[in-house]
DNA sequence: CTTGACCTTCGAGCGACTGGAGGGTTTATC
DNA sequence: GATAAACCCTCCAGTCGCTCGAAGGTCAAG
């Protein structure tokens, strides 16, 4: 099949593809008499593995790793574990920043809501101005 | 004094400095004999209010227009409330996001090592392939 | 006179795509 | 057999917010 079946099946867009293949993250598959790209089901079968991985959010990097032991006949599971753990715990570290910026956020909203009746006369964002 | 000094005191890099006046966030200060750019503490005021801005995680373009509002001698409070709740929003988001991520990502290291016994032999990833 | 710290501009690189220009190919329809 | 729509190709630019490096100019201290 074309770059546009496989993409469908993959769900994945097609540039995707194309870009994963100049990332060497996707092999470079035959390409037929007019250039085109031809993909097999096992093909799909690894586009899909990969989306998989990027929707838990691994960086190409390591994808590109699992998928070049996975193409060579090796389980790639001990990497695939270690990439999870890795980035479990980069998301605990992002869900904490984030959960502190939503605190100063919903603070400095309440702080400006209190002296709105302020605003029209001098407001140079004091409020703004006591943050670090 | 000169951007190295001005960086130091809004604490900003001296590149980000040069950065934010390219992107028309910063005016562009005057300019010594040399060519070396002049500010003075009003411009590492203006530095200081559009890191605590960036630091809330506000795009550019937004803070693009809040300092133009400042500089023109308008007060900018409205539209930094406003900025402010929809970047709110956008971070209620990514934390609702990546809870969801989180959650997926514990659940896939805890089948991954219930089966961690079955690795060596034939492992292909079944606990990712059964992801959607 | 030289060293070193500072400054300048310009351009590339990051991550992971996305979209467009400017072409060629295939397929369905008339 | 012509034509139009849908598909494919490559290459390049843009996204966001910086950060770094190259190649050079300026200036004060020793």
């Amino acid at each position: 099949m074309r770059i546009g079946q496989a993409a469908t099946r993959a769900r994945l867009e097609a540039s995707t593809i194309r870009f994963y293949e100049s990332a060497g993250v996707l092999p470079a598959p035959a390409r037929n008499s007019a250039g085109y790209r031809e993909y097999d089901d096992v093909d799909v079968e690894l586009m899909r593995f990969v989306r998989r991985l990027r929707a838990l959010q691994l960086p190409l990097d390591d994808i590109r790793e699992v998928v070049r032991l996975r193409v060579s006949g090796d389980a790639p599971c001990q990497p695939v574990r270690d990439a999870i753990t890795r980035e479990a715990h980069a998301v605990d570290q992002r869900i904490a920043d984030l959960t502190r910026l939503r605190a100063e956020l919903r603070s400095l909203q309440e702080r400006m809501d209190a002296t709105v009746d302020e605003w029209p006369t001098s407001c140079v964002c004091h409020v703004i101005d006591q943050t670090t």
